[in-house]
DNA sequence: GTCCCGATTTGACAATTCTTTACGTGGCAA
DNA sequence: TTGCCACGTAAAGAATTGTCAAATCGGGAC
């Protein structure tokens, strides 16, 4: 089984993202600083590390450099939001990709993948990380180019509308509650009268044929939330 | 620990980058005119020097010379601005790459850690010093010469319309958000009434064609930023 | 030092996007 | 069927962004 090393001080992050990507998986094994980190990293084998830029003692950087004198181990690196630091020092010292706080445990998810994907086609660690495609059905969005498309054609959206989309599509086949779209879609707590959410469901169907008798996108769980459904008999692997 | 070794007349840079340096794990020492420099490179033995081309007495290229002449540690030369062409020659000289003032502290870090980085790899110092050259579809960006490109015909961008363009570039296929543009182009934190930021990227719109129906290269994500759209006409296999 | 010129920031207003209001429809239970 | 409540959506209102133009800043020439 692919074991992958979390070292972030957060420790209830780190219990999270365990979760979640053993609940994909992976096996996970956390630690809650950079010396403990190394040593894991020197001493173990994992296909790939999630690491913390902002750690407590040794930063995040040392503690990449330092496995990469020794190691070519995948390293995904996590950054604070609004933090300096960015994509210009961490690739350029070897990481393999980076992803801001907060993040969606689906997206984290999704670039471990790409990830492992790129390093075991051969290519060398430090690839330049390039987002995925998700496609699901007829519906296609790339957020790269923050294009969508249906049925190939391409579907103008506005940005609030798009994150809505991308976050269905994320979790397609499952329920996502109001509550989750609020948050990672408006950045708020959803509250019972805020109406904004099926505001812009209307919209996004509207523009990506749910109109018509077609096969419906986006179906409306009573009292919970929307729903994105797969087409008939396909898992949600987008990787 | 590796040590670095600044020659720049410019005492008070030299605090400065030395201070960055160090808080980056670097162990540094500065002298201020090329006789001392040399001294310093023959009997001492450092990772990396940062060599100013513009020196009283001897100058960058009669010292990197020298220092060429008796050993291959790895140079990073500064040059004034526009001095375009200082790169042919010094680089032809043996430098292992180098950089305009004036420059961002981080970019300097990131070039020592690439050149280090490359150096260690096995390649001999002064193989053929790539400069790196961001390109995203048929935009170039060159940080040295601070050159723009699109579609192959110079943009003339005045330096926060640069700065602007390269940190997108630099995330293209991402959003960077107007609290990191604010910080790393205007160096400032970024207030709600600041327009700056938009006013900019208005600009920079205009001059690399962001006006035509063509597809656009700046995205507006409302609310948090901009990105950078990346090209996907090549499918599958993206290096 | 002052003057000048281009660059950057700020002010103002238009255009676009998002939120809220308002009312209609339809599901669900008794 | 009635009543209630959640959802759909048009339209008004609020907020954000685009951009022109004017004010301010900053660096070099003198």
């Amino acid at each position: 089984m692919d074991r992958i090393l979390v070292i972030d001080d957060d420790v209830e992050l780190c219990g999270l993202v365990g979760e979640y990507l053993e609940s994909e998986g992976f096996r996970v094994e956390a630690v809650y600083d950079g010396e403990r980190g190394l040593e894991r990293a020197r001493q173990d084998n994992y296909v790939l590390i999630v690491l913390d830029v902002m750690l407590p003692g040794m930063n995040g950087f040392e503690v990449l450099r330092h496995i990469r004198a020794s190691s070519p181990v995948p390293v995904l690196l996590l950054t604070a939001r609004g933090e300096e630091v960015d994509r210009i020092v961490g690739l350029e010292i070897g990481a393999d990709d980076y992803l801001p706080k907060p993040f969606n445990p689906r997206e984290l998810v999704a670039r471990i993948r790409a990830v492992l994907r790129r390093t075991k086609e051969g290519k060398p660690s430090s690839a330049a990380a390039v987002p995925d495609i998700v496609r699901v059905g007829d519906i296609e969005l790339d957020p790269a180019t923050r294009i969508v498309r249906h049925a190939g054609k391409p579907v103008d959206l506005t940005s609030v509308e798009f994150g809505l989309l991308e976050a269905l599509l994320r979790d397609a086949g499952r329920v996502v509650t109001r509550e989750r779209l609020a948050a990672s879609v408006l950045s708020r707590k959803f509250s019972p009268f805020d109406r904004s959410i099926d505001m812009h469901v209307s919209k996004v169907r509207k523009k990506i044929g749910d109109t018509e008798g077609e096969p419906e996108h986006i179906k409306t769980v009573r009292g919970v939330g929307y729903i994105f459904v797969l087409p008939r008999s396909v898992k949600a692997k987008t990787s």
